[in-house]
RNA sequence: GGGCCUGUAGCUCAGUAGGUUAGAGCGCACCCCUGAUAAGGGUGAGGUCCUUGGUUCGAUUCCAAGCAGGCCCA
């Protein structure tokens, strides 16, 4: 005969198979039904803010698992603080403007850029950021990322672009402002500006030649002295101002015929394998030297030293012209050096080249060499193919060409130093992050803000037609900061300066009236820079500063860096009053993830094969502060983990189908084991909470995990099935175990709920609405905090004894199921030998090892031989008696109340209650 | 090439303020259960703590160099 229907077996509606691609767009819908972002700042209206302002992603593609990490992260950072009763909303936002989108759309125009107004183009530029921004959009939200989507911040809005006026415009007045030279790529055929990304690399022959120079104060004691310089543009030469040499390297002077020449020692050797070496210095020597000009004979060269200096090619000093290269100029300021830029947009040669002028660079380079051998200062002339960049339209060689753009000066009114000073103030996590950040502040040259573009805010300068003055006034910028509030910054390209200025706006210098409007825009680091001005300060639900930002260590040099920066030099402050870093999403080997190896994680195939909420545990289970590994084997092993917090939340809704809030056993009457697992859930809940505390998310993932492996599955759980489907429904026993089985449930599906949303919304589903309070949603409950009337240091240590003890009889029950003497471990009967002096403490609690031990019968006796205090001998043996048909203990009463029953006589008593009740 | 960071079991992570046999969860192996069952339980095997030097009575831990990887520069 079967007894399973007389026992309290678990029931539950709570699925085991998750099914989470399906089921998860369902909570979704549902908490768009109940407003549940809204509602839960409604609940927390007038309590402690915190701002976690979103560092906003580009508006171009798919997200990637780099997206995912990041807003999953900033996703729990902001409903943990919302459970906690802050005032936490979150705005996402999208950086709109910049080159990315405008190299797209122009790639996907029928006809040349330059044929279609601007404005038009921009519209197009603006569409295509929309209907990526609805993308993202709908792939953030799939992913339970909370907030405010319906209002998300835009670069692009007008109210945004107005911001970034004005803020340029504080910066000016304050004199952190300043219009100054800067090489860029330059396509003279195409006769505009190139950004990095629209340089292709190609073979291309150049000329490879090396110049002799003579010093100009020879500070050898040789005669006939020439340094060697080698370059591939002889056509810069024009704008040469320095000569540069590596300064750790050795220089060596040789003897050639008649002449004597310096250059790199171990290039001497290759270029000329026979020459006798009279003396060797170090490039750091010779610093300050000046030399003859390799054109212009009225002018001189400086010697200078750089690290980038190649020892590979050439002769191992390098001609230097800052108007025409990148490294050349960032020598500028440490040597005070002058930007030469003798040539116009279409390349040709101005008056500032002398005999040159009116040449295009590739005539001019024939005219120079040719000039150059006829003063004997043409030592040889090869030519070399290297790899050289090229325009991305034209195919054709481009050059680095010195242009006037627009800088915020790190140096005026001491500026670096005010942000350093202030990077200490704020909160940086991990802490070698304030290393980076204040390293690269150090460092950084100037910021340059203007950029030769469409796709952006125009940076709003006027130029008098008059005199030439640049015009920036608080009426001139306001005034654009006006229009684009109303019209948006297309309007700079559909109006003429005399419609933007207000009326009577006259040249503060000279007082002519007709202006052209600056071409350029902004830097999109610029706007993004300005998020926390634009954001923060102009949302009535926000605050400036921002409680947090939190982005990966790129922005080191990215946002955490350019909104410092807008924020000191606009407010004198901080714009963030903590910044978190985390690292980069790499594969199982540790290696970025790129298409070419073949390893990429994509988040939209991963919802749709394992789900969200197993996504979101894998960027819980990763420690931020490295780089986070992932791959689908990864994942996978995740998914056994969810199955493992899912199924446990199976387990306790199950046992808690006949449980009612007014079963509820007081505190003081719970069973002692009871008791004792509502210590264990609060040092649990308390180590949470410290890890919540330190952003340490990683960390909670693992108490909990171990939490719901050792103290749950492992033990608790296993150990009260016995009271919980034997004993009577309504028994002492049982509702003591029930009433902690729901303290249990509802404290950890709450702390489970930042992690995986989906999932504690399914259990909250699957409470009985008397258990909710009320509550629609576990996101709109309240975290749990440790109840220290729950602690009990007497309580913990008892039980620390018991389960050391536990521990060693299960080792000893292993081995009897290895004899074949045993199979389950309520087959066996332990007898236990002790000292005389732990006798009564072990015989005093035989009922509570029987439960917790999951065996028959324990016997306790004392030992034959001496033994220590605290030591035993742990026998295992066969239980005495039958197996009761329901509970399944052996015990010698099973069949003999009566004798057609073959149950013991607990488990009669429980039945004929249960015929009583029929 | 420079700055910052990372490197502990197959995987994800603890840990050692320098000191007996370095831990956990997962995975794996073997076993039990069949009343959490495409579940649950038990036991166990896995580690040159990246490498090499140095300091020390003693180094996975401190120092230096190197290797591998990441981010940012050049």
């Amino acid at each position: 005969m079967s007894y399973k229907e007389t026992l309290n077996l678990p029931k539950t509606n709570f699925p085991m198979k998750a099914n989470l691609p399906l089921n998860e767009p369902r909570f979704l819908r549902y908490w768009e039904e109940i407003n549940l972002y809204k509602r839960l700042l409604e609940k927390n209206r007038g309590k402690e803010v915190f701002i976690l302002h979103d560092g906003p992603p580009y508006a171009n593609g798919d997200i990637h698992l780099g997206h995912t990490l990041n807003k999953v992260l900033k996703d729990i950072v902001v409903r943990y603080h919302l459970m906690n009763g802050f005032y936490a909303p979150f705005v996402p936002g999208w950086d709109c403007h910049g080159q990315p989108i405008e190299y797209e759309v122009e790639k996907r125009l029928d006809r040349p850029k330059a044929e279609i107004p601007r404005d038009q183009f921009r519209q197009r530029c603006r569409d295509y950021a929309r209907v990526f921004i609805e993308r993202q959009k709908e792939e953030f939200k799939r992913l339970g990322i909370l907030g405010d989507w319906e209002n998300p911040y835009l670069t692009m809005d007008p109210a945004y672009e107005a911001t970034i006026i004005r803020i340029f415009g504080r910066m000016y007045f304050r004199g952190l402002v300043y219009r100054g030279l800067k090489p860029i790529f330059w396509c003279y055929h195409c006769e505009t500006a190139l950004a990095e990304a629209e340089i292709e690399y190609h073979d291309k022959k150049s000329d490879s030649i090396t110049v002799k120079l003579a010093f100009d104060d020879n500070p050898w004691e040789e005669e006939n002295v020439f340094l060697l310089i080698w370059t591939t543009t002889p056509w810069t030469l024009p704008a040469n101002v320095a000569v540069a040499l590596h300064p750790e390297a050795n220089y060596s002077l040789i003897e050639f015929g008649k002449e004597k020449y310096l250059l790199a020692e171990e290039l001497s050797r290759k270029l000329f394998p026979n020459s006798r070496s009279l003396k060797v210095v170090k490039g750091q020597e010779l610093e300050g030297r000046k030399v003859s000009h390799p054109v212009f004979d009225e002018k001189n060269s400086l010697v200078v030293t750089a690290p980038f200096v190649s020892l590979e090619h050439g002769t191992g000093i390098v001609h230097i012209a800052p108007g025409h290269g990148e490294e050349d100029f960032s020598l500028k300021d440490k040597f005070n050096l002058e930007v030469v830029m003798p040539v116009d947009n279409s390349g040709k040669f101005t008056v500032e080249a002398g005999k040159y002028s009116g040449m295009v660079i590739d005539e001019a380079n024939e005219a120079i060499l040719n000039d150059l051998e006829k003063k004997g200062l043409l030592l040889r002339r090869d030519s070399i193919v290297h790899s050289y960049p090229h325009c991305w339209r034209c195919k054709k060689p481009v050059i680095f060409r010195a242009t006037k753009q627009w800088f915020l000066s790190m140096e005026k009114g001491d500026f670096r130093q005010q942000v350093l000073n202030l990077i200490p103030k704020v909160k940086w996590i991990p802490l070698w992050s304030i290393n980076r950040i204040t390293a690269m502040i150090k460092e950084r040259p100037d910021w340059c803000l203007s950029r030769q573009r469409s796709w952006g805010v125009p940076l709003p300068v006027f130029y008098c037609q008059n005199c030439q003055e640049e015009v920036i006034t608080e009426n001139s910028i306001e005034a654009v900061a006006t229009l684009f509030e109303n019209e948006g910054s297309d309007s700079w390209f559909k109006k003429e300066a005399d419609e933007i200025l207000p009326e009577d706006f006259a040249c503060p210098k000279c007082g002519n009236r007709s202006f052209e409007k600056e071409d350029d825009i902004f830097d999109v680091w610029f706007e993004s820079g300005s998020s926390h001005e634009a954001v923060l300060k102009t949302r009535s639900d926000l605050r400036w500063p921002a409680s947090l930002y939190l982005e990966g260590s790129d922005q080191h040099r990215g946002w955490f860096q350019t909104s410092l920066l807008v924020s000191v030099a606009a407010n004198n402050k901080p714009p963030y009053q903590a910044v978190l870093t985390h690292g980069f999403t790499v594969d199982d080997k540790g290696r970025k993830m790129s298409k070419s190896l073949g390893n990429v994680v994509d988040p939209l195939d991963e919802i749709k094969r394992v789900g969200a909420d197993v996504l979101r545990l894998w960027v819980v289970s990763s420690d931020y502060s490295k780089d986070a590994a992932a791959s689908s084997e990864i994942l996978d092993k995740l998914g056994e983990v969810y199955r493992r917090f899912r199924n446990t939340f199976r387990f306790l809704l199950g046992n808690l189908y006949d449980f009612e809030n007014s079963q509820a056993v007081p505190y003081e009457n719970l069973l002692e084991l009871d008791r004792y697992a509502l210590l264990r859930l609060n040092r649990v809940v308390a180590q949470v909470n410290k890890a919540f505390e330190n952003y340490r998310f990683h960390r909670a993932y693992k108490i909990l995990l171990n939490y719901f492996t050792n103290d749950l599955s492992g033990f608790y759980l296993d150990v009260i099935k016995d009271r919980l489907y034997v004993s009577e429904k309504d028994s002492i026993a049982r509702r003591s175990a029930q009433t902690v089985l729901l303290e249990i449930l509802l404290t950890t599906v709450k702390i489970l709920a930042p992690f995986i949303p989906f999932t504690a919304e399914e259990v909250w589903f699957n409470l009985k609405p008397d258990f909710k309070k009320e509550c629609e949603s576990v996101h709109l409950s309240d975290w749990p905090s440790p109840v220290s009337a729950y602690l009990s240091p007497i309580l913990e240590r008892r039980w620390d004894v018991i389960l050391a003890l536990r521990e060693e009889v299960f080792k000893k029950l292993e081995e009897a199921r290895t004899d074949g003497l045993i199979g389950n471990s309520l087959e066996a009967k332990v007898v236990l030998e002790v000292n005389q002096k732990d006798l009564d403490f072990y015989r005093e609690i035989i009922p509570l090892l029987e439960e917790v031990l999951i065996v028959s019968r324990v016997e306790v006796r004392l030992a034959g031989e001496e033994l220590e205090e605290g030591e035993k001998i742990i026998l295992v043996d066969k239980a005495d008696g039958e197996k009761c048909e329901r509970c399944w203990k052996y015990d010698r009463s099973v069949g003999k109340i009566n004798p057609l029953k073959k149950v013991c006589a607990r488990c009669i008593r429980v039945l004929n209650k249960l015929e009583g009740e029929q």
